[in-house]
DNA sequence: TAACTATACGGAGGCCGCCTCCGGTTTGCA
DNA sequence: TGCAAACCGGAGGCGGCCTCCGTATAGTTA
């Protein structure tokens, strides 16, 4: 522990783990791309002995990368995630706060509609809350920041709640990952805006 | 040994099939109870030969009595969901139409938070239409009735829509089944019910 | 360049759940 | 009482999960 990358103690998210063996981080690399080609595809119960012949590795090598499942699903999804968080303060800086928050619920679950079985994973997320602890508490952030600013700006109620309003989205992300109800979860997102509406205290 | 065949249709929706053997009834009835307590325990995919196991019968008599896993979970559903609909006519009798809608989707999230899984099942109901059609039509019925008359009496805005809501309580169930998200699920029904009030003809 | 060792690979194997199939048993009728 | 239709139950083939350990290889040192 000399040299390490110790620059965040929050987290490492993007430095590539310290240095592995050149066959290992290839095969990582493989695993998780073949294992988000395999969620998208199948959601998040796919086979992972068959994630392992797409990535052409051995089982073995899977589940010395990824000692659980989980852990496969977690990586698997986390980069897309995150890239969703990120929009979070770009929108609230283009937009007026309710619209940056109605926006960024838009575009979770568009990505939802994307990402089959998303909505297993943020069950799974809201349930092992010691894996997935730093993507839940990116998500956590992301909607608080958005939240407390609709709420300071008093286009929503004052009661309007961070962890409800996750809660909400997921259950909608729950839905969106099938065939056609990508219409629907955005009308179900715009109706949750409207209930946050109800009684603010500057409606627009 | 009289031929009583019809002594026990108080509750049974539809004629008992066809005089069947005394011995299937009860295995048929046995393999019902234990898959209902399997499902609320372990969720849809609890282990069917644990079902069986249960139930004091072997596999292979479960899988004659329901070919496929889904004919099992629907017919393990299918009362709890029958009498939620049911109740749907009580309430809209009882309660100004709004509150009646509000109250019966409370009713079914509450239904939820004790059959763990029953977001799954509604997902599976939405996906397979042909099984679990006559559930899903029943459902459908009741909620269309709730909403109608909630928009008639001008207590709700005019574009709700029966199917969106569905969905929207089918995204609720999905999280209520987890262990304190009770009183969530109840706040966001109440969201639900706020965004139906926005901009609705006659708000209360 | 060659030898060496820590590290990584990969698949065999044990376990379990899914579902099918068929010989043996039971029921209800004549 | 006898018989055939209806029913029972579990063995067995398949595939997925995960572990374990002998083998191969990358990176280092002489």
């Amino acid at each position: 522990m000399s040299t390490a990358t110790e620059s965040s103690t929050a987290a490492t998210p993007l430095p590539v783990s310290k240095a592995k063996r050149a066959d290992a981080q290839r095969n990582h690399d493989a695993l998780l791309e073949a294992a988000a080609a395999a969620f998208t595809e199948h959601g998040p119960d796919a086979s992972l002995e068959d994630v392992a012949r797409r990535a052409g590795v051995g089982i073995g090598t899977l589940y010395r990368h990824f000692p659980t499942r989980d852990a496969l699903v977690e990586a698997a999804y986390r980069r897309g995630l995150e890239t969703l968080c990120d929009q979070a303060d770009v929108l609230a800086h283009e937009l007026p706060p309710a619209e940056a928050l109605e926006a960024w619920m838009l575009a979770f679950v568009g990505y939802a509609a994307t990402k089959r079985g998303l909505g297993a994973v943020l069950k799974l997320a809201a349930n092992k809350a010691v894996l997935f602890a730093e993507v839940r508490a990116r998500i956590r952030t992301a909607m608080d920041g958005l939240v407390t600013s609709a709420v300071a700006s008093g286009a929503i109620r004052p009661d309007a709640n961070a962890a409800d309003l996750l809660g909400a989205v997921s259950g909608v992300c729950m839905i969106s990952d099938q065939p056609d109800w990508q219409d629907q979860s955005r009308r179900l997102v715009r109706l949750l805006m409207d209930g946050l509406r109800y009684g603010a205290p500057t409606p627009s």
